[in-house]
DNA sequence: ACCTGAACACCGTTCAAGT
DNA sequence: ACCTGAACACCGTTCAAGT
């Protein structure tokens, strides 16, 4: 042991990144801790500290692959979908699938997002909204430039929240809601008020 | 030491309780320790266990705590506005002014959702539902229970999503929205589409 | 140069021992 | 009976020492 040299830095990172996933991925409420990790990778604990500055560094960088990864899915349903509400379902449903099919990973965003992120997670987190705010332009031209950035954060935020409670109610609630549906009407109960010419609200 | 008798169990729940706030009140990003709480109950570490089973007991309870005090606060809300659609606002308005006075206070809630509650914190969230159900259905009598109960859990994670967003996102955008506007914004174009009578999304 | 793993300062939790 | 605080098994993080 000790120079042993079989990984670059690069892959000592990808490493450690998909170490994560196997960890949340086999158990969602399991913790990442530093030994987990890197035993995962087939090191010891001190070679994380040679990659990353600390835990919490990791774990921004798990989530800014994440985010690409769910970046380029919504891409997709671009490119798939002919009008921009069918779009807009399609979009949601990638944030919802992978809260759905990856809880674990959906937990390591939604917990991280309180903490201070860096640059380039950001600039991951703008592009997506573009994308969202392509097609409500698209579907309410009536809409200004401001009206359209806020409605696009309103319902990310609202859709966001319907996964937080989702993930928080399972097999809690005498009746259970399916997030799915409670999804798709908010979405078209919130496009409906979109669309239409209402005045803005009181301030 | 030993055998003060200082405080009656019930007392020392409360000072437990109040020592979280203080702790978070403080500093919003601060991590709650058992010795913590306990030093500042002016006990000693054994003696949380005495009283709670775990710390994540403890914080389930201050949670209940929190949310009924935000119940009551929406019931005054119920009282002092006439219309619903004022109510609502300032049914949001009680859960954002929490996230936004006490910002450490509504972490310990946000974040201790996912972890299982038990029986009395359902019972006290299933109420504030029936608040915002009761607006809800004086406000759109079209709209038969099932889509009034749906509403009310998509209007409110919505309101609970903008919350998350503005949290993680203080100091950080280059554009900065305002998560009042963005509720306000929200609650109207929701409503707005929510008593007109439009079908029902397609499944 | 690369990696190890003992060491340090923390954490939650327990429980024998004091009063 | 009530409370203490040392002890245990864990954390994240560091860094002298091995190859």
């Amino acid at each position: 042991m000790a120079r042993r040299n079989d990984h670059s830095r690069e892959q000592l990172k990808d490493l450690a990144i998909e170490s994560v996933f196997n960890i949340v991925d086999s158990d969602e409420c399991a913790t990442v801790t530093a030994r987990a990790v890197t035993q995962g990778m087939g090191y010891t604990v001190g070679t994380l500290y040679l990659v990353f500055s600390s835990i919490d560094d990791l774990l921004l960088q798990v989530n800014a692959e994440l985010l690409k990864r769910l970046h380029s899915d919504m891409q997709f349903a671009v490119k798939n979908e002919v009008d921009p509400q069918a779009t807009l379902f399609a979009m949601a449903k990638c944030y919802f699938l992978l809260a759905e099919h990856y809880p674990g990973r959906w937990k390591l965003l939604s917990r991280h997002r309180e903490k201070l992120g860096d640059e380039e997670t950001d600039n991951i987190v703008e592009s997506i909204f573009t994308l969202v705010e392509t097609e409500l332009a698209r579907l309410a031209p009536i809409r200004n430039n401001k009206e359209i950035a806020i409605a696009a954060r309103a319902l990310w935020s609202a859709i966001h929240g319907i996964c937080v409670v989702n993930a928080s109610s399972h097999l809690r609630h005498r009746v259970h809601y399916d997030a799915r549906s409670l999804v798709r009407t908010l979405i078209h109960t919130y496009l409906s008020g979109f669309m239409s010419d209402n005045i803005a609200p009181p301030t």
